[in-house]
DNA sequence: CGATTATTTGATTTCGGTCAAAGTAAGTGG
DNA sequence: CCACTTACTTTGACCGAAATCAAATAATCG
């Protein structure tokens, strides 16, 4: 558990969770989160369980304590679309309307950290930095997926893979950090996941990683492992 | 002007203004529109000019009174991908964050409101609801991102362009309402603005719309103005 | 009216999709 | 522990939607 001076007075659920930190619950104080804690509910999901589901009713939102959430967006014939992911410890509920209109489902093994839609709206008055934080996390998810849009638009598929590869290295490796040669990371995807977010096939995903293999800038080592010696020669890929 | 027995004590400037109905001043009292009114500039800027530049510092945000402004981003190579148009009320800027990441330009010629992005700022620690509605303004632009990336993702060609001049539709039709067979509109884009995006080539762009206009699911006149008699076969053809 | 820019149309190419099959990994139950 | 199923991934051959290249036509503007 994080020695922390302030851990006085903070409820035993929250004491060691990271959205406390960097996540909207930072932004309570201990009578507050002791409040939220309340009713609030920690649980597990594995791999491909629905979390949210589209046109459905959403009574409570979550923060993610780890694994990775896809959010997803299907059409009518069943074309698939991934709009979203979404690491500890962000935050997953769309405020302000009770009907989704995308679904979430675990596509890792995930803990998650639920509450009733109802409290946290009504602590949003009284404490306005949390209406502030959540602000924050959205227009964070704005800017992803505008960083995607250029990607599904503009990219060929060489560089979206590219790019995939870098944010995934970003969010999930461990050891990630600003000025690192290297990185690896298992993907939380699978391929077909993989073409769900990048709007390609699972065979032109599967050819690109086989490619981007051949030429020495990644090792693949039991088809979710991936070594980057050099993000640089990645970097270059990615069009950006 | 809008007859109003709110209007007493409201700043001239705001006084005909929708952003104070359905924009983000909304949240403003009287005394506080008038503070935010003084550090207000009223401006017009005709097709293509450059409102906010990438990678440019942002002093001031704006209003959109009239007009679409459109928000590109650009691959370091040339490749431009349109991630938001933006129709009147909504608000230009991204809070908490001095450089842009985008451009925004002047799709035809608009009318605009900007404040420096200070004096918001300091506002929304005042007066919590600014910030509120500024948050609600974001979801939806949310929304809408995730929208596109499964047309720019999953759709075809001809899908997108149904898609595109529905959006278009709903947002500037004067007479659009949600049981209404037809809809006529000025196109806010040139042939390149569209294919821009929707991640085509203009010459895309332009076969999808001659083809339509075959299939008399369309009448273009003038090269901009679209008429369409029924949007139920424009729906059909849009993919969701 | 000529000059410039935007749009359309046509011919051809290409990247990524589709279809098909083989190779691999991960369980499952005997 | 191993046969067997099942699901995932890779690879190959072929195809097609949209891109590219090239020109003609239409609109706009000084």
């Amino acid at each position: 558990m994080r020695e922390d001076i302030h851990t006085k007075g903070i409820p035993v659920l929250c004491a060691s969770c990271e959205a406390r930190h960097r996540g909207i619950c930072g932004a309570l104080n201990p009578d507050q989160l002791l409040t939220l804690a309340k009713s609030t509910k920690r649980h597990k999901a594995e791999t491909g369980k629905e979390l949210v589901s589209d046109a459905g009713n959403v009574e409570r939102f979550s923060n993610v304590l780890s694994g990775v959430v896809k959010l997803t967006k299907t059409l009518s014939d069943g074309r698939q679309q991934i709009v979203g992911l979404q690491f500890a410890p962000d935050f997953i509920g769309r405020p302000f309307q009770s009907e989704s209109t995308l679904t979430a489902e675990a596509a890792t093994d995930v803990e998650l950290c639920s509450f009733p839609r109802k409290a946290l709206e009504r602590m949003m008055k009284e404490q306005p930095d949390l209406e502030h934080r959540l602000l924050e996390q959205k227009l964070r998810e704005l800017d992803q997926a505008r960083d995607w849009m250029v990607a599904l638009g503009r990219k060929t598929a060489a560089e979206k893979i590219a790019s995939f590869l870098l944010m995934i290295a970003r969010n999930i490796d461990p050891t990630a950090g600003p000025e690192q040669r290297g990185a690896c990371f298992d993907l939380p995807l699978s391929r077909a996941e993989i073409a769900d977010f990048l709007g390609l096939t699972v065979e032109t995903v599967s050819r690109q990683l086989t490619r981007l293999r051949g030429e020495k800038v990644i090792r693949i080592e039991n088809n979710r492992h991936v070594i980057v010696d050099d993000i640089g020669r990645l970097t270059a890929r990615s069009g950006d």
